[in-house]
DNA sequence: TATGAATGAGTCTTCATTCAT
DNA sequence: AATGAATGAAGACTCATTCAT
């Protein structure tokens, strides 16, 4: 990711605009089935300057897989250390997951299906800070658990409900449709921890402390999505079709 | 798929077998990144009497999803039109699809990956096929709710919750693990049903009617799954590695 | 061209149908774009048999050259050597000449096209044939001047006219259409003769000559087609479309 | 014609070259049967080379098609404007069509024999071409009868008999030989109105007016052949071998 | 910075032919 | 007399990448 030195200002922001350009395209077509000539084209870009930018097909991928998930684990730290009940810290980790999904679906969608073709020590890495994600959510339900807020049962399948039910969104969330990252997260939630919760566990008063916490907390994004999304201009209908295989 | 004349009773198996190596190639390196040169030496066929079984690599990825989807929605059919409550029926369908993933882990990656490598009017067959199961289940919902064992709520989002919660599975269940499709399916379904259900609904009940109905039941096998997988032989380490992207 | 020994009675008579089809496969399509696959489908063989009554895709080509040349050479010989003016044989021999274009359509695409697809000595057998050819009708010209029918020029010259007045003709013709061998040569041997005749010729006497002769004559057939056209089941449009390139 | 951008000047040029190239080999060995292989080795371009000047073969055979039909219908109508008599512009089109014959020699043999080798919407294209120029000619000689140079006859018949003449010339002409285009045309017109003349006709008469027209004619070239024919510095044998088949 | 040209291994697919049965 | 299975070289074409300018 250093670039040679003597690269003049433009050369981020050309280089940020060619990744957006390849998630969109590996996204529709597949990584495999994407070739350097359409992203010449998509981009307006020569196949001499693209190279100039990229530096490899296989650099571009890996860009895409590290500018989700940098910002993705960030945010889960900042989330997980809040002095908050580990339910409604869940709740937020929830709603910041879907808010990266929606308004980077094609970065997402790519991370989902193409990591395979990472090489041997890009894709160690990637799996390495998966890893990471998947403890930090069991280890919260696990906290939720011995704050009598759900009941007792095993915080590695909780882990797996949890990301189940979140990760699978891509396949058929249209951005710019009546459901938002806000509003799928009540709703996943309301059923998985509806499903969890221990007698004493008060629902409502969930939604009320997540209202609370939007009100005063006046930290760091939780998201750590800075950047407008160069994304959205595509793929505006309504929400639609999920997998049924 | 019957092959247009002269061809011996044994092509039909050598071609089932080959779609079988295809399938697992296509799920470890992708549809795009495998060549026919590495199902060649997967299969020990040579280039040219591959191809006499096969008519061509997307004719491949054509029937792995077919011979998924097909079983699926037959016996989706069969269970919508049981005779028992409609959670129960649910129940059932969660069980029957996490067989599938199971039995099938590999077809099914594929399914998940590589549909939009299909030509048009495959992809939408398929995507029609996919349209039927989604409705199917979301009516399954529906009932659940008129007969007062689910609360009101949408069924289209309840349609997604399940498939969320189902059809991410195949990223990190490893058969032979401790987890099978009846222990998952029963995990899954407290949860979801837990979290959806109407004051009424006793969900301890329902795991008793689910033994109760297996044990007078006599029709046709649920799950359509006859064969016996293929697959089985390989990649039998334990339960690992979800998502977290 | 002789077969193994221990062919039964059958074997010459689907040979001919195989040659038959073949011709029009290649006139439609190309030699080298029709493929023995299609060949089989063409006439219901499976490929072993095929290659029991063919030999070789080759071979099939030098039939179909063989099939055309042989009896048009031996019918050429038999006119040459008629005891009547040498107009009248040139004409009777632009009569024969269009009667194999008209009823071997398929074959001579085949022989002015594929030509070059015949092996070295295949090949230089052909040209052979095609060189007697020439040489005869030069010398008919030749005659007709000597006898005072044509006026005095060069007889290569003559040939080339003749040959290509009556050579492109299968290029638009349509058998079928209203245009027939005798018609086409009338017209032709009009157009030429006048055009090369001597101020003693009389062309209206032409043609009642070849009335007469056709009257009288009782050798064998002029033209050597004996067998019914397989080819005439097809194409039975009206005549069109000759070439402008 | 012009390429997707990103293509120098020599592009064009190299463009030409190749498919002069091509033209030579199709001509001899036939469409089917020349390799692209054989086109690098002809060409001393890589495959990879190749391919960036050329897009495809069937381009090339495209193109081999448009560079012989679109100037020689353009000439065909220039030459169907000029206000001289009907037999005397169908005595120039005779020689334009003759000198594309001579200097282009192996492109028409191309467009004679592999024309059905295009996709179909080329080869209606080039079907309709073809179409314009006999309606051109057939028009022509409509013209010659009513203006009384030539006898009432079928002017469709008359079509026939001069593409019968001119366009199989290309079989056995060989250029470099003592048989030039103009030396062809007076011969094969000299017959061809000779055969179809009214009584009226003075024939001599009509080679001094070819003579006088050239003489005073000063508009664009008639047969719109401007480059240099790069096939000339191959086969300069003399005239030799049509066809008898 | 940026480009058009070139590479050559790689892609999927088809071919005529053979042979055991 | 006939077949289905198998071969492997050859088919056209695409690819990510490099480099002189």
């Amino acid at each position: 990711m250093a670039r040679p030195k003597g690269h003049g200002p433009n050369h981020a922001v050309r280089h940020k605009e060619v990744i957006d350009v390849a998630a969109r395209l590996f996204s529709r077509k597949g990584y495999g089935a994407t070739g350097i000539a359409e992203l010449c084209q998509a981009t307006g870009l020569s196949k001499g300057a693209l190279y100039y930018y990229i530096g490899s097909k296989e650099a571009l991928l890996v860009e895409i897989h590290t500018s989700v998930m940098t910002p993705l684990l960030a945010a889960t730290q900042r989330i997980a250390e809040l002095s908050i009940p580990a339910e409604l810290r869940l709740r937020l980790l929830s709603e910041t997951l879907l808010e990266v999904v929606e308004h980077r679906l094609e970065y997402i969608r790519v991370v989902e299906h193409e990591i395979e073709r990472l090489s041997t020590d890009h894709l160690g890495r990637m799996l390495g800070q998966r890893q990471q994600f998947e403890n930090r959510v069991a280890g919260l339900h696990s906290e939720a658990m011995r704050a009598g807020a759900f009941r007792q049962t095993d915080p590695r399948m909780c882990m797996f409900l949890f990301f189940n039910m979140h990760n699978y969104t891509y396949q058929w969330l249209r951005p710019g449709g009546s459901w938002d990252a806000a509003y799928l997260s009540a709703r996943y939630c309301e059923v998985l921890f509806g499903g969890l919760a221990a007698p004493g566990l008060d629902l409502a008063r969930l939604e009320e402390q997540v209202a609370e916490f939007r009100a005063t907390y006046d930290g760091p994004s939780l998201s750590g999505l800075a950047l407008p999304d160069l994304a959205d201009s595509l793929s505006t209908q309504p929400a639609g079709s999920p997998a049924g295989g």
